[in-house]
DNA sequence: AAGTCGAATGACAACGTTGTCATTTACAAA
DNA sequence: TTTGTAAATGACAACGTTGTCATTCGACTT
């Protein structure tokens, strides 16, 4: 800035103001300051500008499962903190710590971040005694909520309750689950949603089912629930799995949508599978990013709990029990 | 800092060291340090030692698309990037400009960065005279060469013309081809390397079909494709649309791999079609990070054109001509 | 006990910005 | 021409670190 400054015969100061505040300078002053500029190639130095500012203008994000659902999250927060001219500051989970949260945050805490997002796919050991450095407002995406921290999720419970309901609505008595793994919030919280909807209408629940995410495993739930003969619904805990049930329920002559209903969850089939015509629970993660963002830069003191409500698409695999 | 220094009773230079080279302070002063910084909950000041360094230790990536196929490359970067203590900043694409790389680059020279990554999935019109800034090396991922940039990108071209090679060795004459969108590079170099191999064989190219990525998309193509009773062999510029094809042509009569041998790209139905007979070609996208994040990394002034080969997957879908 | 030497610590400048306040300049009015 | 006033510019400090060099400390040698 001092070259600039020297080459346009200005002083330094003078070219901050061009860079910060053009109007408070003459024109021709600015001119000739603006074509040093870009003659010497000139860029702001971010440290020492934030070093005066103390703000860095980026929130850091900390991401301990980097997979599909994800993506849409970090876009979700990426298009929030663009519009707000904030930059993204992103650390991978470093492996299986300890205390995840705690060391993830004092990482965090090195760089050039004004707060932070952790997105949680799983529980981690030191959730509940964590606390963000100070000066260092933390939020966490899970559907747990926390002492200190504000907490933004997908409404998991909500929609798979709505899901399970609304095949009740149809007449369905004997309505199986298939779950995710078991260390998976979003899977338990699914399942949870699942038995309330029963437990109001007075059904009993099956036990579940469990898979690992993928549609073969799926495939070998569908096959024992074809057994099944009472059963007239599934909801399953992922589109993957429920693709593989639909077609084992086929393999076996269980018809889809005729004789076993079918929901899944996120969506996620549309594109690879041609004219799908499976029922699925769709999340706004988009909205979920730019929550958890806006919550991020909240300067008030309170802590939120947000939920962000899921959308069933209708598709052919639900029709009323014949 | 200071205050540290005060609260432990040791000058600020002795907190600096404890922070950095604690093996030169003595044990018991490093502790009271420690301690003090404990009691504190002290954290460096990222601005100043940066500006101080004159390095921030963080290199910008610049995504232009956010889909599925970016989120296993942002792993790759994030990854390696981890290993060398080095953070990711992220920022999307702004919309539809003018001269996408020189706005980005603008953008990113403002931000804490020693380096910058851009992830291109079209072609852009700055793509040729984008100059990097000075002292900010940038690595473009894409197929193409530059003329002053490292470019790194998935070996498409290479790629498909192994998997036709495959597909002639086995003994099909007429393979067709079905297409992505005409702005994706990637389904580009696809075509390319498809009739590169059917021209090394002397074979004649029928015009490609063209999706949209979908497997709607690709049941369409399928279903012209089932038509063409010469054609046995099919080469989809992805798995979507592959399978999309297969269900058109069982629909159609022509079983795959009885009548019809079929070969997609991307290897990404696994997990959400049950027993997939699909044979695909899958790129090792975590590698394309990594080399990404060296390329940038690098301190010599050459630059490279890296191509990471792709492997055939090979699965049921494919079997000689009957 | 004095001298020696390496280890531990401290004082101070510097990194490149922005904020504060003082000074200069330009222009209008008298 | 002189004066008054607002606009434009400049001088200097400060942000919180690390590097350089000087100083102090402690233990060992003779």
């Amino acid at each position: 800035m001092v070259d600039v400054a020297h080459e346009a015969g200005v002083s330094f100061k003078t070219v901050s103001r061009v860079v910060n505040e053009p109007d408070t300078v003459r024109p021709a002053t600015r001119n000739a300051v603006n074509e040093a500029m870009e003659r010497l190639g000139f860029r702001t130095n971010y440290a020492a500008r934030s070093l005066k500012l103390g703000a860095y203008k980026s929130i850091g994000l900390v991401i301990f499962d980097l997979f599909g659902g994800n993506l849409s999250v970090l876009n979700g927060i990426a298009s929030a903190a663009a519009d707000q001219g904030y930059a993204i500051t992103l650390i991978k989970r470093m492996g299986k710590e300890e205390l995840p949260l705690s060391e993830a945050a004092r990482r965090m805490g090195q760089l050039p971040v004004d707060g932070m997002i952790f997105n949680l796919a799983q529980m981690v050991d030191d959730f509940a005694e964590y606390r963000s450095p100070v000066g260092l407002r933390t939020v966490i995406i899970t559907p747990f909520e926390h002492a200190t921290c504000s907490t933004v999720s997908d409404d998991q419970e909500g929609a798979a309750r709505a899901a399970c309901r609304r095949l009740i609505e149809l007449g369905h008595r004997h309505i199986r689950f298939i779950a995710g793994p078991s260390d998976s919030l979003a899977s338990k919280n699914r399942e949870r949603g699942w038995r309330l909807a029963l437990d109001e209408a007075g059904l009993a629940a099956a036990d579940p089912l469990h898979g690992d995410w993928s549609a073969d495993s799926g495939y070998e739930a569908g096959a024992i629930l074809a057994q099944d003969q009472k059963c007239t619904a599934i909801l399953a805990c992922n589109d993957n799995m429920a693709n593989g049930a639909m077609q084992a329920l086929n393999d076996a002559g269980r018809r889809v949508p005729d004789d076993v209903s079918i929901i899944g969850f996120d969506d996620s089939l549309a594109d690879s599978v041609p004219h799908t015509i499976l029922s699925s629970i769709r999340f706004d993660h988009q909205k979920l990013g730019a929550r958890a963002f806006e919550e991020v830069l909240d300067a008030s003191d309170e802590k939120h709990r947000i939920l962000i409500p899921g959308a069933l698409i209708e598709r052919g695999s639900i029709r009323p029990r014949s």
